[in-house]
DNA sequence: CTGAAAGCGCTTACAG
DNA sequence: CTGAAAGCGCTTACAG
């Protein structure tokens, strides 16, 4: 059989009907075949596999969409891509979706409440399956989406984890508990908080772990020792400067995340300062970078990968029917490195 | 009205026939009403709209797909969505797409080219209008794909931008040279180079823009003076070990990118050397991170969101019909910072 | 300005 | 084991 007759529409993709005429069969065969139906012919399969791959014949996912009533397809929104720890979420999302047949939507809201609400109703367009939002601070909002489509949502460290969504979150108060434990440990007693902006619930979460060590140590926090970045290092240089301008300035600093820790380490230095000699400093996340940092940072590790996989693991739990509610929180690690050390000098 | 007669479906998504029914229509004007066709009663329309609002409903993209033959839908491929260069460049992307009403399939193929063909065979199944692979040693094996279905694709830093394909690369060559030619300029002359695996094309590209550089200088490359890494700090950090073994180590090294240049640096401090003061340290990329490493990087500037950018505004002027074959050639920009200095001994 | 009809490319009872 | 038919939810000539 020459390549020319088996080609029908020359320049047009083969479709379903094109396979069963050459197969000499219905479609309705051709579709059987190619989905593994058992009750077709074996020989008939194979020579229908073969022709399809021949032709190059993929069924269209779309159409088959329209008449299962799934897409296979979950959305993932995000502030910002190009953020490590988020980078690092969609890698754990995407390797789970991947090997269990799922594609995946990729959306920045940037952080902007609208542009997620848009962002959201366009997967609602596409019949995505499922949907897992990162970071976001309105999850709440998509609970009307959520009601009327039956589409589950997985909030991973989101504020407000509403009782309709499904979340997967940081134990931000025991990493921060630990993190400053860390600290107290080492002899540390002025100790700083550099926070995200006020207000957000993992800034307040890891403020109350901060204080509750503070308090185990029998200390109370000093309000001049609470300064507030924007969980970027641009935020996290600002803050360190208004820290050093204080008469007596801490000797160590427990960080909203291991970016805010980076910024508050190259303020340190500009001010001709030193970690860990003169100010300890502690991250949250363990960024991939962190260790190569220099000094290397302490920090409290975030699983940021696994807590991804958990995400997906979580949808996809849902979608099969076996699972009620979820909501998961992981445990943060305390990874001891190098830009913590005792405080120069005994006070 | 009552919103219990309202809903015909309780428990059900509203589709365009309920909708028809509701305003009293056909489903066809309630289709033309949506898409904001100029030849419905502005009325009607009005009603159709608050209509569809009320009860949530928005047109299936699904199954307008499958009459218009355009989904409006383009597939990414990248290796690692949490190599931060990768992830700058997505970003860059998705910021056009989502301008445009483009929806972005995002998948990982982790570098192994298997993954990759089975990763555009799905995005083939989701019938996506375009293909952005970055960073692949393989776009070649996409071109059956490309002409089957014409399905345009954009190779962003690939090796081997075949004839068929758009591409958006970075000069390496110049960018390499430039970098070379500062250390020359700061009085380097022992200067090394720490590439990634050998064979691949920027790899190549890098190397020769160095050598170049040396040339024009008068030097010839030494061959102790040229190791291989594998582009990420770990890989460097071994590279790196091997120039320290040297008698006569080198006074500067040309990195392949920031993360090599990151473990080189890393290697260097373990072994109680300084940057840039016994060693000068250039990378190629200039990563968020890089401004913010003790000491700040000097690197190649690599605009990885504008590359991302231009690479989704190249598939859709394609798309469009708006242009024919794009082969973009980005150049780099040299960013002096503290990792490089002159070298101490004069010799 | 509007509706009836055909059709996009599939899947899946139903009947044989 | 296979085919004819209906239908998934839309868009769009075509006719009025």
């Amino acid at each position: 059989m020459s390549s020319s007759i088996a080609k029908p529409h020359p320049g047009k993709p083969a479709s379903i009907k094109d396979i069963a005429r050459l197969a000499g069969v219905s479609h309705s065969t051709v579709s059987r075949a190619l989905r593994n139906h058992p009750l077709v012919n074996p020989d008939t399969a194979k020579r229908i596999a073969l022709l399809a791959q021949k032709h190059g014949y993929r069924p269209s996912a779309i159409a088959r969409s329209l008449v299962t009533q799934r897409t296979f397809t979950i959305g993932v929104v995000v502030t910002n891509i190009s953020d490590p720890f988020v980078a690092g979420v969609v890698g754990g999302i995407e390797e789970v979706a991947s090997a269990q047949g799922f594609s995946v939507f990729l959306a920045n809201a940037n952080a902007d409440p609208e542009q997620e609400v848009r962002v959201v109703e366009s997967f609602d367009d596409h019949r995505v399956d499922g949907i897992v939002v990162t970071s976001s601070r309105v999850g709440a909002l998509y609970v009307p989406l959520l009601s009327r489509r039956h589409v589950p949502i997985v909030l991973l460290n989101n504020q407000h984890p509403s009782q309709f969504a499904h979340s997967v979150v940081i134990d931000s108060y025991q990493g921060s508990f630990d993190g400053t434990r860390h600290l107290l440990d080492l002899g540390h007693r002025r100790i700083a908080f550099l926070g995200d902006r006020f207000g957000r619930q993992s800034d307040t979460e890891r403020f109350d772990g901060f204080r509750a060590a503070l308090h185990s140590a029998g200390l109370r926090v000093s309000r001049q020792f609470v300064v507030r970045g924007d969980g970027r290092a641009e935020g996290a240089i600002a803050a360190m400067g208004d820290l050093l301008t204080l008469p007596h300035i801490p000797t160590a600093l427990l960080c909203y995340n291991d970016m805010s820790a980076i910024g508050a380490m190259q303020r340190i230095r500009a001010a001709g300062l030193s970690v860990p000699n003169d100010i300890s400093v502690v991250g949250f996340d363990d960024l991939h970078i962190s260790q190569f940092l220099n000094p290397p940072l302490t920090t409290i590790r975030q699983p940021m990968f696994e807590m991804g996989r958990m995400a997906m693991d979580t949808l996809i739990a849902i979608l099969s029917g076996n699972a009620q509610q979820q909501n998961i929180k992981v445990p943060g690690t305390l990874i001891v490195r190098g830009s913590t050390a005792p405080p120069k000098e005994t006070e």
